[in-house]
DNA sequence: AGAACTTTGGACTTGCCGGTCCATTTATTG
DNA sequence: CAATAAATGGACCGGCAAGTCCAAAGTTCT
């Protein structure tokens, strides 16, 4: 490796980045070539292959790392308390706000799609993303049973996945069909149906279970 | 348009489809090219374009068309007869087995992201894949809050459309991880919450609601 | 200052792949 | 059995985009 970037360099890495994940969010993955990047960030082709050496394939891994990270960052910092139910509902907002602005392109599902296959790392990028993710949720799921919010004998985790499921899936026809009603709808549900067991007496059925 | 398919036209038509369907399930999208589709199929290059005057870009449609028929194909008898609990168990495991099988590629996402931008028919074939499927979903929901297993004050579309998207997002992370814990979970807790809803006597706390 | 290293510019190569073309064979129809 | 149309084979083209290379300019450190 040749890593002993100056600073000059390291700024000029992060501008290749943030101008392909720009190119790639706007014209898509397929579309996207080095020229453009190198035209976008207004560099020369020596410098995406000194910065990214292994080529486009590193150059849209880094991306999708870019990308994975404001994923989270952007639902911070409701994602990080959901301690009532006031700030459950402010982060359900917080993510349908999130993706409405963000329109019809994932950048990261294109990402994956797109490398997953020959490159190991995508896949564990979003691997991370979404464990995460998930184990925010969970948290909030539990804070909620310990304060009497949730019922106590629901599965965290099994909970956090479903309702994760609910938004990736949400995410997913809204990038197909154009509407967010779906991602509202497994928000709205999921929540809804945490805030109703609460009221249960009877135990949850659990219709499958794991150890 | 050149629409006279003698039998055999039709035949090598649909060959051409099969092997292109294959080829990107195993090779992906992007590593997909033409060539492979004429070896596989053992076609000549002239054939590809006098099958799909439009090129690549038409193959790949009806190749997502034909994909998105399996989708739904896939799921019957059972997504038809959402008529008891049984019956919307045996539902659920058809759905996990068909992912199971198929592994890590979805070719239908693939396509659309590939086509999506550029092609118009690709959304619609999407589109109208989950408007099929959210319908008969919705459809087995209303019909157990006829026969009283399902509170009749919920919206069936809503949560129909909850649960889709459940599904949906368990796809994707199982692409993603390789793992179908997901989507398990995103159909247990949403048909268990399904079945719990008629326990309740409180109305459902409707967080957001639509006309 | 000057040696060693990093950064940058941009021309050039290379190979792939979608698409075109025409000649030939096979089917259909009266 | 012609005549017409459809199906097939495969050579060829053209462009595009990834990746290479070397020389020049700037930076850092002693």
């Amino acid at each position: 490796m040749n890593r002993t970037l100056t600073h000059k360099g390291a700024a000029t890495r992060q501008r290749i980045i943030e101008g392909a994940a720009a190119e790639v969010r706007e014209r898509g993955i397929a579309a996207t070539t080095l020229d453009d990047v190198r035209a976008r960030t207004s560099t020369s082709k020596s410098q995406l292959f000194h910065y990214f050496p292994d080529g486009k394939d590193e150059l849209l891994l880094a991306v999708a790392r870019y990308e994975a990270d404001r994923v989270l960052t952007d639902q911070q910092p409701q994602l990080g308390d959901l301690t009532s139910w006031p700030a459950w509902s402010a982060w359900r907002d917080r993510v349908v706000a999130r993706y409405l602005g963000q329109g019809m392109d994932c950048p990261l599902s294109g990402l994956v799609a797109h490398l997953g296959r020959a490159t190991p790392g995508a896949q564990a990028v979003v691997t991370e993303l979404l464990r995460t993710w998930q184990a925010e949720i969970s948290a909030g799921v539990r804070h909620m049973q310990t304060i009497g919010e949730v019922d106590p004998r629901l599965d965290a985790d099994q909970a956090a996945a479903a309702l994760l499921a609910g938004i990736q899936g949400g995410v997913v026809v809204m990038l197909a069909t154009g509407r967010i009603t779906h991602l509202e709808a497994a928000l709205d549900v999921g929540i809804g149906n945490l805030r109703a067991s609460r009221r249960l007496d009877p135990p949850v059925p659990s219709v499958g279970s794991s150890g």
